[in-house]
RNA sequence: GGGCAUUUAGCUCAGUUGGUUAGAGCGUUCGGUUUACAUCCGAAAGGUCGCAGGUUCGAAUCCUGCAAUGCCCACCA
């Protein structure tokens, strides 16, 4: 079998998968004995979407960490899985049924439910296949749903543990509410977009007051201002009759410090009902909450008149109304504010109070004597958990220090029911609440049959909060032992796992979220490391989206086209942790060049160094050329500097490390010289093996298909008992060993490099073209050696055809000079122009003076002498000498020229 | 209003704890049928490291201020 010129990813990829799958060692049981765990959760993408560029970076970064984890022999799982995405999937199948005209209610609870299921089911197929088209090698066999009956019981069983220990609480107060989704929000799903409308002032009572929304103002009946504001001190505290929408309304003055006497008018009603802050402020002072407008946006039967109207729709109307009465002040126009929407589907949303479901993240847990908010805070102050980039540490803490209680109950369909059941007084009960997995026959308290189930459902994000352990087996993965819950199987094996990887959009719905239902119900963290990755932009720097095709970059078209490892490259090479990403097909396409380079890298060693060197050194042990101790000593500082940056989660330093190793040194450098000295089938074999152990964690699926061919060939060459690993994906992580890295080798070999530059340049600046050979005249006291073993390397890759190696004698005169080290160059061109060398010649004694000038000064500066340390100090004074010996023979040099 | 970040070559971005001449990819220019690769090879040009101060023997890197851009949080009736 020979391998075609080019890399065609499309012809490997599936095959390579199946290969990796069917092996079984995505699964950590499989991987034989291993100490050391190393897991991570997958963030379960939405069930009924499709994978986007987005969740490409994701499968990219925390595959790397697995494949590597694996290679350096650790128990490594990855959890795969999706989420039910309450309102998200709702929105979505709800859509769907209206192209159909239909609505949920047409279809009744049940057999919406049926349908989602389906739908959910279908788009699950589809994630499955494209987290194959990405190579993420994640355990299959334990795959989970967030709404699968484990995770499910899981979540009654925090539900039930929190209620118990008085964290989950029921209570009638303002929630925000999206009409549209017909359900409450927590405080993290509501979205700000900045809106102009007009801002009206109407005279109530003795005063004029303002607002955005007459609408909500039916039934507002407490005026409040400043307390020093001497415009209305004379009405503070007293009680007046105003005349208002449906006719005089009886209201009171008081006075509290939160009003800005700057604003408006220094006056203004509180609405309670629709107000985050006129609510606490009636709780404040004991003020009626009345509900204005209710769950369908329309106006309640305290708005007299208006009842059953749209609320927003009717603004105009009740404005008029005032001004018929003559209480309209005057209106000011474009008075610019946040308007509150749903984050899911855009919608103003209304502030409405309601009796919902929260959990206090302020009082104590009774088993730890400490909220919520410091077992979230602790996690993190403490170090038990890190956050890649440090710096989203701070915005988690500031993020917990203003969080408020937490709304947990949605009134939709799809998701975790409550487990709560109500003994009503409508039917004979006795208003009991039960809170159980299971609902009892009758009221435990009176007996009474026919309990009711509450009808919401949970937050999404409190399921998706017990991700890491939920998915491990939690409740069920748990024994008492001396009164002590002690974790069992996976659970007690891989819990917390090892890293969090995650876009920082979602570092408050979701990390922080984990971190407290972790650290509640198991007492400790979810995971140690936290490494958040950026947005993926467009080529414009917006965020990518459907809705802009010309510049979306769907992953489903680009790994047909690229391959899927060029998109990983692309998600990897360049991109640092919280930073965000501008993605391009050029970009894209660089790195399928990168990887074709690799082909032909390992094409050259696997057919052409081995066909033209069959059994010469088979069996011969040869000795190392310097070219040998150089690309060994360079391969094991590559190894050891990529396992560094890896180890620190410097994937992209590790990727350039290897790269640059990859092409610049072994491609450029060593296969030339390979061709040259020839005999270096074993050695081209042990590096080739050793770079695509590097490259596989980055590149899996080129670098499984060549080490398979790496494998056929090393079949018929090595003994059984030293043949490698089947497949790759299992083949040890390469080791860095101290004694192979040789800086004599690479100072040497240094210089051979840097000759055969200088001559390459002097040659285009003085315009022989690549067919000409010319001859060169080297001078060196003390490297004849080193020029005269390196004879044929200098021909074939500087184009020689003559070379001459003297220690000393007389210098060629009109000859192009050039200086490495203290090798003397000479390339006697006859025809060229020496005028045009001689400026070349001043101009690099220019250049060189300067350098020499400052480096001159820095030496003669006390302060530096004294202060800087004695390595810094040599390595300048080395600097300068070689200046000093580059000018001197570049003066003698321009004597010559007459 | 509060906070976080970004600002380095034409473009996209690296740059560990301050220390040679600040790097890469793409793009540009010039030259190439070298028997692995034109998805390639060789050579080169291109940077006051946003601006202004400061600390230091020494600053892209640390500190202060300013500017531009982006994001997050809060939100005034």
């Amino acid at each position: 079998m020979s391998l075609p010129k080019s890399y065609c990813a499309s012809e490997h990829e599936d095959r390579i998968y199946a290969l990796w799958e069917k092996s079984g060692f995505f699964n950590p049981n499989n991987l034989g004995k291993r100490a050391r765990p190393f897991s991570i959760a997958m963030p379960p993408p939405n069930a009924t979407g499709t994978l986007h560029i987005g969740h490409c970076m994701m499968l990219v970064l925390q595959d790397l960490m697995i494949r590597y984890h694996r290679m350096i022999g650790d128990k490594a799982l990855w959890v795969p899985g999706t989420d039910h995405a309450s309102i998200a999937t709702q929105n979505k199948v709800e859509k769907l049924l209206a192209k159909e005209g239909k609505t949920r209610h047409d279809l009744g609870r049940e057999k919406f439910l049926e349908h989602v299921a389906e739908y959910a089911e279908k788009s699950r197929n589809t994630i499955r296949n494209q987290i194959r088209k990405v190579g993420a090698s994640c355990d299959w066999s334990r795959e989970r749903y967030t709404l699968d009956a484990g995770l499910s019981k899981a979540v009654s069983e925090v539900f039930i543990r929190m209620y118990s220990d008085g964290l989950i609480y029921r209570d009638y107060r303002i929630v925000h509410w999206c009409p549209r989704c017909h359900s409450t929000l927590s405080d993290d799903e509501v979205k700000y977009r900045p809106e102009k409308t007009k801002f009206y002032y109407f005279k109530f009572g003795p005063v004029v007051i303002g607002t955005a929304r007459p609408e909500t103002k039916f039934q507002d009946k407490t005026i409040v201002v400043h307390p020093d504001d001497p415009r209305y001190k004379q009405f503070i505290g007293q009680e007046f009759t105003a005349e208002w929408i449906d006719g005089p309304i009886t209201a009171h003055m008081i006075a509290d410090p939160i009003v800005d006497p700057a604003f408006g008018t220094g006056a203004m009603t509180i609405t309670p009902g629709h107000s985050f802050e006129d609510f606490d402020l009636a709780k404040k002072y004991q003020r009626p909450i009345v509900k204005i407008i209710d769950e369908d946006g329309n106006l309640t039967k305290e708005s007299g008149s208006f009842a059953g109207k749209n609320a927003r729709e009717s603004r105009e109307e009740i404005v008029a109304r005032l001004d018929k009465k003559g209480l309209l002040d005057h209106i000011e126009e474009n008075y610019e504010h946040n308007l509150s929407v749903c984050y899911r589907c855009d919608t103003a949303l209304e502030p409405l109070p309601s009796l919902q479901w929260f959990v206090s993240v302020s009082q104590a847990v009774p088993t730890y004597s400490k909220s919520l908010k410091d077992l979230m805070r602790d996690a993190v102050e403490s170090s038990r958990v890190t956050i890649i980039p440090k710096r989203f540490e701070k915005t988690y803490f500031h993020w917990i220090d203003n969080l408020r209680d937490w709304c947990i109950s949605r009134q939709i369909w799809f998701g975790h029911q409550l487990p709560v059941y109500y003994c009503k007084k409508e039917k004979k009960g006795c208003g009991e609440i039960i809170v159980a997995h299971v609902a009892p026959d009758t009221c435990p308290k009176c007996n009474t049959p026919d309990l009711v189930r509450d009808e919401d459902t949970l937050d999404t994000w409190f399921s998706s909060g017990l991700w890491t352990f939920s998915t491990l087996g939690w409740p069920d993965a748990t024994e008492e032992k001396h009164g002590r819950m002690n974790k069992t199987g996976d659970l007690a094996t891989f819990h917390p796992t090892s890293v969090m990887e995650t876009g920082y959009d979602i570092l408050f719905f979701w990390v922080a979220r984990m971190i407290l239902m972790s650290e509640y119900a198991l007492g400790e963290e979810p995971f140690h490391t936290v490494y958040l990755h950026g947005l993926v932009l467009d080529v414009e720097g917006k965020k990518m989206s459907k809705s802009k095709e010309e510049t979306l970059i769907d992953p489903l078209d680009v790994i047909p086209t690229y391959g899927a490892d060029a998109l990983r490259a692309s998600m990897v090479v360049g991109v640092t942790p919280g930073n965000d990403l501008r993605l391009n097909a050029e970009k894209i396409a660089s790195y399928r060049n990168f990887v074709n380079k690799l082909w032909n890298i390992a094409r050259y060693i696997l057919e052409f160094d081995v066909a033209a060197e069959p059994e010469k050194d088979a069996k011969k042990k040869t000795t190392l050329s310097l070219a040998d101790t150089w690309i060994i000593s360079r391969l094991n500082a590559t190894v050891r500097e990529a396992t560094s940056h890896i180890k620190k989660y410097r994937f992209s330093q590790a990727s350039e490390v290897l790269r640059s190793f990859t092409w610049d040194e072994l491609a450029d450098w060593y296969i030339e010289v390979a061709k040259i000295e020839g005999g270096k089938r074993n050695i081209l074999f042990s590096i080739l093996r050793t770079v695509l152990a590097l490259w596989h964690p980055f590149i899996p699926f080129v670098t499984e298909t060549l080490y398979q061919q790496y494998r056929e060939i090393a079949k018929d060459t090595f003994d059984k008992k030293s043949l490698p690993p089947e497949i790759l994906m299992i083949h040890p992580w390469p080791t860095a060993q101290k004694k192979y890295e040789n800086k004599k080798a690479e100072e040497d070999f240094g210089i051979v490099q840097q000759l055969i530059q200088t001559i390459r340049n002097a040659r285009v600046e003085n315009g022989i073209t690549a067919a000409q050979k010319i001859q060169a005249v080297f001078f060196s006291s003390t490297r004849t050696d080193l020029l005269h073993a390196h004879q044929p390397h200098l021909k074939r890759l500087a184009s020689l055809d003559f070379i001459t190696v003297l220690e000393k004698g007389d210098k060629p005169t009109n000859a192009v000079f050039l200086k490495v080290h203290d090798i003397e160059v000479y390339l006697p061109l006859g025809l060229m122009k020496m005028e045009d060398e001689k400026k070349r010649m001043l101009a690099d004694v220019r250049k060189i003076e300067t350098r020499a000038t400052s480096v001159r000064q820095l030496l003669s500066d006390g302060q530096f002498l004294a202060k800087a340390p004695k390595n810094i100090i040599k390595k300048e004074q080395e600097r300068l000498a070689q200046y000093q010996d580059a000018l001197a023979h570049l003066r003698e040099q321009l004597t010559k020229f007459t």
